[in-house]
DNA sequence: GACAGAATTGTTTGCGCTCACATTACTGCA
DNA sequence: TGCAGTAATGTGAGCGCAAACAATTCTGTC
C-alpha cells in the first residue's frame, strides 16, 4: 500500500507565478498583470504567451497570497440563520449572484435562529478573520451595541432588512407597504376588520408589519384586534388557526408568512370553516408552493432574490467607493391575488 | 463633509501579530502559538498576557497570511445550484454546521440549475483559487471527464449524492431504498401498480429512483407503466397530475418530490379525483409543509441536514487523513405515513 | 534620424503569518 | 548542588503575490 502525506493531495507543489513566468520567458510581474485581467499595458503577444504557459502548467492564482499582497480579498461575508427557510435560501442565491458577477466570492457564517448576540459577534469575527471586505447581515441584530459599532465601522455591512433607522434603504423591501397591501385588499373586499398572525418577534419585519397593520386599521377607524403570535412556521400557523376558529366574527386574516398560512388554513378547515368563504387569508412571501395550497394563496410577494442582489450590490458599491455597480434592482412587494380571499358572506 | 478613502474603512492599519507581541512583551511566535489554540507549550500566565493584549488591541488573525504561511486554509468549498429549493438549503445548513464545528469556513460557488460542465468547472476553479481544501459537490456532475479527473485528484471532493460507482457511500442516502419504501407501501396497501412522476433527469437521484421503482414493480411481477416526466417543481407535478387524471386505472402514484406532489394533488382534485380515496400519493423529502398539504403528504423523508453534515465530515476526515471526525450521522430515508395514501377503492 | 513621451516590461520590497530550528528557563533526581 | 532532560520562548526565513518604482522599448513628430 502506498503511504502518502495526509495534507498534500497533489503529487508536487502547485505551479506558482514564477513557474509560469519562467516558461513564458517573462517576469513574474508580467504574469501578475496578465492574470489580473485588466486591459493593462501588456502586449497582446506577450499576454498570449503567458496564457499559454498558464494553460500548460494549470496555474491558478493563489488567492490568499494575492490578498495578502494587495490588501484586498474580494470576499463578501454573509451571516445567515441556519434554517432551510425559503426566504434565507432565496436571499442567499441573490447575494451569490451579484457577488460572482462582480468578481467577489462569498463565504458564509451560519448562526442558529434566535442566536445570542455573542454567537452573532462570533460569526462576524469569523468573517472578518477570513478577510471579508463587506458583510451582509441576513439575521436580525442589534447594531447599536458598542461591540457591533466598532465592527461595522471597521468593515462595511448591510442588513438585508430595512430598519426604522434608515427607512429608505433602497435595497430592502418596505415592510409597512407589505402590511398595507394585505390589509387594504382585505378591507376593500368588505371585511370589517383584519386579524393578524405575526411572525417571529425576533425578526424586525414582524414588528414592522404588525405596526403597519395596526396603523392601516386605525386609519379606517377600526380598533385592531389582539395580535395572534406566530414564528413563521406552519405549526405556529396551525395553532393560530385554532385560536381564530373560535372567533366567529373573524372573517379576514393577515398572516405574516405563507408557511403559517398553510397551517392556518388547515386548522380552519378542521374546525369546519372554509377559506375563503368563511375566512379570507392573505399571507406574505409567495413561495413556490403558495399557488398550490388549497385554496391557492393570495399573498404579498417579496422578491427575495432581487433583495439579495440589491444588498450585495449596495455593499460592493460601498466597498469600492463607487456610486453604482450596475443597476440595483427594484424590490417592491406585490400583491398576488389568488383564491384564499373573497368578500365576506352577506 | 468629511472625505474618506474609499477602501480603508478603518482609520489605521489593523493590529498585527507583532503589535500584540510587543504589547504583551513576548515574541510574535508566542502570539502565534497562543492564537492557534492548541494546548501547546505556552505557560498559562504568558497566554493570559497575550490574550489580554489581543483583547485590548482587537487583534484578529489574518487568515490569508496564515494560510499562505502554513499552506492550510481550512476552507471548505461548496458548489450548489442556485435555486431556493428546500433540499439545497437544508444540505447547506448541514455542511456549514459540520464545517464550523471543525474549524472550517465554507465558501460557496453557485451554478445555475442544469449548468453546463464549463460552468461547473469554472465554479470548481473559483473554489480552488480561494484555497478550498475540499469541495462538496452539491450538483450532479460528470466526474469521469479528464478535466474533472485532474481536479478531483488535486483537491478532495465528495458528491452529496450516491453514485452507481460507489454504491456504499455512507454519507449519501440510498435512492433505491427511497423508491422501494414508497412502492412497497403502495403495493402493500393493495394497489395493483404504481405510477411514477420522475424528478429532473439532470439529477442522478431521478434515474436511481426510477430504476428502483421499476425493479420493485417487476419483482412483484408487475410491468411498470410509462414514466411521467417531471422536474421537481410543483408546476411539473401539476402537469403530471393532469396526465394521470385521464387514466382511470391509476390509483397509486409515487412522485419524486413533495413539491411535485402538491401540484399533482391539485390537478387531481381539479379533475374530480380525490386523494387518497381515488388516488394514493407518496412523495419524497418531507419538507416542512408536507404535513400541511391537503391531504397531509405520506412521504419518504430525506434527512438533508444530516446528509450535509455527513458529506462535510467525510470530506474533512479525508483532508486531515483521519479516520473519523466524530461520528458521521446516519442518513437513512424513512417513510412517514400521513393522509395521502389509502387502500384502493373496493 | 533624433528626441520627447508613451507603452511595455523588469526589479525590489514586504504583506502577516507559520515553520524549523536555536536558545533559554525550568524541572527533577542523583 | 549540579546536570541532564524537558518545557517555554525566541530567531530567521520564506510562503506567493502585487505595489511602487526603475528600466527599457516602442511610437510619433519635426
Amino acid at each position: 500500500m502506498i503511504t502518502m502525506s495526509p495534507r498534500r493531495h497533489s503529487q508536487e507543489r502547485a505551479p506558482s507565478q514564477i513557474d509560469v513566468a519562467r516558461l513564458a520567458g517573462v517576469s513574474a510581474q508580467t504574469v501578475s498583470r496578465v492574470m489580473s485581467g485588466q486591459p493593462q499595458s501588456v502586449r497582446p503577444e506577450t499576454a498570449r504567451r503567458v496564457l499559454a504557459a498558464v494553460d500548460e502548467l494549470g496555474y491558478r492564482v493563489h488567492a490568499a497570497a494575492a490578498s495578502l499582497a494587495s490588501g484586498r480579498s474580494r470576499i463578501l461575508g454573509v451571516i445567515i440563520v441556519s434554517t432551510d427557510r425559503y426566504s434565507s435560501a432565496a436571499l442567499g442565491v441573490g447575494i451569490e449572484q451579484a457577488a460572482a458577477a462582480n468578481g467577489y466570492t462569498v463565504t458564509t457564517a451560519a448562526v442558529p435562529d434566535h442566536a445570542s448576540s455573542e454567537a452573532f459577534l462570533d460569526a462576524f469575527d469569523r468573517l472578518e478573520r477570513q478577510g471579508a471586505e463587506g458583510i451582509v447581515l441576513g439575521v436580525p441584530v442589534e447594531l447599536d451595541s458598542p461591540a457591533m459599532r466598532t465592527r461595522t465601522e471597521r468593515t462595511p455591512s448591510t442588513r438585508s432588512e430595512r430598519t426604522s433607522m434608515d427607512p429608505d434603504a433602497p435595497h430592502a423591501v418596505d415592510q409597512r407597504a407589505i402590511a398595507r397591501l394585505a390589509v387594504d385588499h382585505l378591507l376593500d373586499l368588505g371585511h370589517t376588520t383584519v386579524w393578524h398572525v405575526a411572525g417571529d418577534t425576533f425578526w424586525l419585519e414582524s414588528d414592522q408589519r404588525r405596526e403597519a397593520w395596526e396603523e392601516a386599521l386605525r386609519e379606517r377607524g377600526i380598533t385592531p384586534p389582539p395580535v395572534i403570535p406566530g414564528d413563521w412556521t406552519p405549526e405556529s400557523g396551525y395553532r393560530a388557526g385554532r385560536t381564530i376558529a373560535e372567533i366567529p366574527s373573524a372573517t379576514a386574516v393577515f398572516a405574516s408568512s405563507d408557511e403559517m398560512a398553510f397551517g392556518l388554513i388547515r386548522a380552519l378547515h378542521e374546525a369546519g370553516r372554509s377559506v375563503p368563504e368563511d375566512v379570507s387569508v392573505v399571507s406574505v412571501d409567495d413561495i413556490a408552493l403558495a399557488a398550490y395550497a388549497s385554496p391557492a394563496l393570495t399573498t404579498v410577494r417579496q422578491p427575495f432574490e432581487a433583495m439579495g442582489r440589491a444588498a450585495a450590490l449596495r455593499l460592493i458599491a460601498r466597498i469600492e467607493g463607487k456610486d453604482a455597480v450596475g443597476a440595483v434592482p427594484d424590490v417592491h412587494p406585490e400583491l398576488v391575488i389568488r383564491a384564499s380571499t373573497a368578500p365576506p358572506r352577506a
